[in-house]
RNA sequence: GCCCCCAUCGUCUAGUGGCCCAGGAUGCCAGGUUCUCAGCCUGGAGACAGGGGUUCAAAUCCCCUUGGGGGUACCA
């Protein structure tokens, strides 16, 4: 394959945000381009002026950032090309491969002569694919609002362009011979076409709103890492051939060909995203990763100014292992951060509502208060040193504590928690719990 | 309706005629580690849509059926 002849484009038309499918074929195009030391173009296709948004271009440029899918040219704008399709169709109707015409509503337009006839094409996933021309009824090429349509545009934009491979969703077969029969008419050389299969949604079917989250900038706002959702991606539709699912951006750009492209409609799956972007949290140096929770953690309205050094980092630390995005690790850790915590109301009855609770978080209480340096190994020789005294399992203490200090019955290890939440906070609390929550029925939410 | 594409564990996939009574990942289940949960480790259940061919041999090739998806716009 001639590699540096490459070239490639995403065409994202700006009625809406970038989502994931989208998303994945402009991640399959850069990863093609890269792979070929090629080069990747973006053309924002707003020939719809009903529904073209600016706030839609400007989502998708972001979108393409934040992935790290940078192009090499463009953006192109097709509503500022429009002296040129208006060229070319005229070029069409004096030679009478198109002909002007005007519909029933008496709009006037452009329209394409299909020729009858078969068309074939080799598309690099598929293989060959036919059509019969003459199923094909003659197309508007020129809208009436002076506007190129879709097909249109993308033939003469991409030839003009010098795009050699046309890497898109599988639901553009459809188009692919009115696309080829315009590169006829015109005499342009015929580009390659690749058609990659789309992503359905968790239900296997069409992606849409009603599936949550589908759009690049929601996932960003929800805390997962670009990498992780462009790794995950590029294995929606693709494979490296092997057993490796976690991989950088270069290896992906070393192992990326089409002919590992797979035909098949993959759903998303937004467990196994989860899982991947644990997987990236877990790998990130604790210093860069401190750096992301620290801006996650401001955009979500937290005093981080207030936080002593150093203290995020001993945060991030004790929950690398344990959260899978960013928006959870803000749930986890949401008792840090308040004077008024919640607490689970079942956690509260299954370890604090019980006989002798009461007398055994006083007794902790004392020892926590006795600690000198409240570190986390001071308060585990504390606490370890009351259960030997006083003879019950660790276990029994650490499930109220927990629940007295963190509202939950679940968390990290609870020296290190109490650690980081600090001395003053901890006794408060389990003093709160003491006279308010022990033993008694209501107060399920209170000031500690 | 007509045209086109697709079909391996729930999901993402490996598999391009024998190496496959089908491998990996995720999820699920069980056990281990343990202050809870997560994590980590070990083990387990789990698929070639159905039917015909071709072949010594088919998940792999062909046909039909079924199922899913897409198109059939002066949307892209």
């Amino acid at each position: 394959m001639l590699s540096s002849h490459v070239k490639v484009r995403f065409a994202p038309s700006p009625t809406g945000y970038l989502h994931i499918g989208g998303a994945r074929t402009a991640l399959f195009n850069w990863l093609f381009a890269r792979h070929h030391k090629g080069v990747f173009l973006l053309r924002i296709e707003d020939t719809d002026q009903q529904r073209s948004t600016d706030d839609a271009t400007q989502a998708i440029l972001d979108s393409m950032k934040w992935l790290g899918l940078d192009w090499d040219e463009g953006p192109y704008f097709q509503s500022k090309r429009l002296p040129i399709y208006k060229e070319y169709a005229e070029r069409l109707v004096s030679q009478g491969k198109a002909f002007h015409d005007t519909d029933a509503e008496g709009r006037k337009a452009i329209r394409f002569k299909m020729q009858d006839g078969v068309t074939e094409f080799n598309d690099l996933i598929h293989g060959a694919i036919t059509f019969d021309a003459s199923l094909i009824e003659d197309f508007v090429l020129l809208k009436a609002d002076g506007f190129p349509t879709y097909n249109f545009a993308c033939v003469v934009d991409d030839a003009d362009m010098g795009i050699t491979h046309i890497i898109r969703g599988d639901d553009h077969i459809s188009n692919t011979p009115k696309q080829i029969a315009l590169y006829q008419a015109f005499g342009f050389k015929l580009p390659e076409f690749g058609h990659i299969p789309m992503i359905l949604g968790e239900d296997g079917s069409r992606l849409s709103k009603r599936h949550g989250a589908t759009s690049v900038t929601e996932y960003r706002d929800r805390g997962y890492m670009p990498h992780a959702l462009v790794n995950f991606l590029a294995l929606l539709g693709w494979s490296p051939g092997n057993d490796l699912e976690i991989m950088s951006v270069p290896e992906m750009i070393e192992k990326f060909t089409l002919k590992r492209a797979n035909k098949t409609s993959a759903q998303f799956n937004n467990t196994k995203l989860d899982w991947m972007n644990g997987q990236y949290i877990k790998n990130t140096p604790i210093e860069q990763l401190t750096a992301e929770a620290w801006k996650y953690f401001e955009k979500a309205g937290i005093d981080t100014k207030r936080l002593p050094e150093g203290w995020l980092l001993s945060l991030a630390r004790l929950y690398q292992e344990r959260f899978k995005t960013f928006h959870d690790l803000l749930n986890q850790t949401g008792f840090f951060f308040t004077d008024t915590i919640e607490y689970d109301a079942a956690a509260v009855d299954k370890f604090l509502k019980k006989e002798r609770i009461t007398d055994l978080l006083k007794e902790v209480h004392a020892a926590l208060s006795a600690t000198v340096i409240f570190d986390k190994n001071n308060l585990e020789n504390s606490l370890r040193d009351l259960t030997e005294k006083i003879g019950v399992g660790f276990s029994k203490l650490a499930q109220p504590l927990r629940v007295a200090v963190t509202g939950k019955s679940v968390s990290a290890g609870i020296f290190e928690t109490m650690e980081l939440l600090g001395r003053e906070k901890t006794l408060k609390r389990l003093a709160y719990a003491i006279h308010n929550l022990c033993e008694k029925t209501e107060t399920v939410k209170s000031v500690a």
